[in-house]
DNA sequence: AATACAATGTTATATTTTATCACATGAAAA
DNA sequence: TTTTCATGTGATAAAATATAACATTGTATT
């Protein structure tokens, strides 16, 4: 997780800041939760707090539900959207094996280079120079 | 101003959430606000409403205490603080100066080289495209 | 049209949080 | 040793929140 999730998830607004960053009423913001669109953490007296990314799902919530979505279908949405970023992040981790492995290659040519040059400006390089290609 | 500006000073945190994040006292945090260290928004109620610049400061005085300066001593070192981002500021905004009397320069160059280019390439090119660069 | 359901409003009560003020305290400075 | 500084503690009032029950409104469905 990075740094950035972290503190995106970090439960910091107790309901009334959340109304007035959204614009839906206490009542509003429990029912969403009540059809688990939202899971606000609760402080050890009980009372909700919620995330930045509790905030942005609920102006989404707003969004659709302006648009006549009912709450199975934003339930839906998010779902879906959840696989989306999943999937995503293996495509990411897809794509830094392929930058890795390119890596690899590069070293190889490098390394080639490498003994190219060396015939002609030998010991104009310390080893230790370019040691950090090769391992 | 920037739009990170008005986030980062836009009052959003009561004072108990405040008061975990920086894990200093109500009375501790109040008492640094008595002595205009900071100045806390209010709600329409009169609760505290604190900024994550708020908060920043709040963790600078923190250090600050620790290190045994006073309240008097972190005063100063905000004031002149203060002056520098306003200095840095000036400078910023010097180098746009700068920067505008530069394309200004290169918009001269561009309309000369403009000239020339006809010559050769006699209506390849609708004054309409280039028309931006001058005015 | 009548009914049902979904989303939200309203009201009531208990608990928690905050504000303010006054007084206490320990450590450091004068 | 007095002051002063930074903070703790306690009391009281006001505000915010939680929960639950009931009311209202708009839309679908029959």
């Amino acid at each position: 997780m990075t740094g950035s999730e972290i503190r995106r998830s970090m439960p910091l607004f107790p309901i009334g800041i959340v109304m007035q960053l959204t614009e839906l009423t206490a009542r509003q913001i429990r029912y969403y939760e009540e059809h688990q669109l939202i899971t606000p953490a609760r402080t050890d007296t009980n009372r909700r707090l919620y995330s930045l990314n509790d905030i942005d799902k609920l102006l989404e919530i707003k969004d659709l539900i302006d648009q006549g979505v009912n709450m199975a279908g934003i339930k839906q949405l998010f779902t879906v959207k959840e696989k989306q970023v999943f999937d995503d992040d293996l495509k990411k981790q897809e794509e830094k094996v392929r930058r890795d492995l390119s890596d690899e290659e590069l070293r190889k040519l490098l390394r080639k280079e490498f003994m190219q040059a060396g015939r002609f400006t030998r010991s104009s390089l310390r080893q230790g120079d370019m040691s950090r290609f090769f391992h």
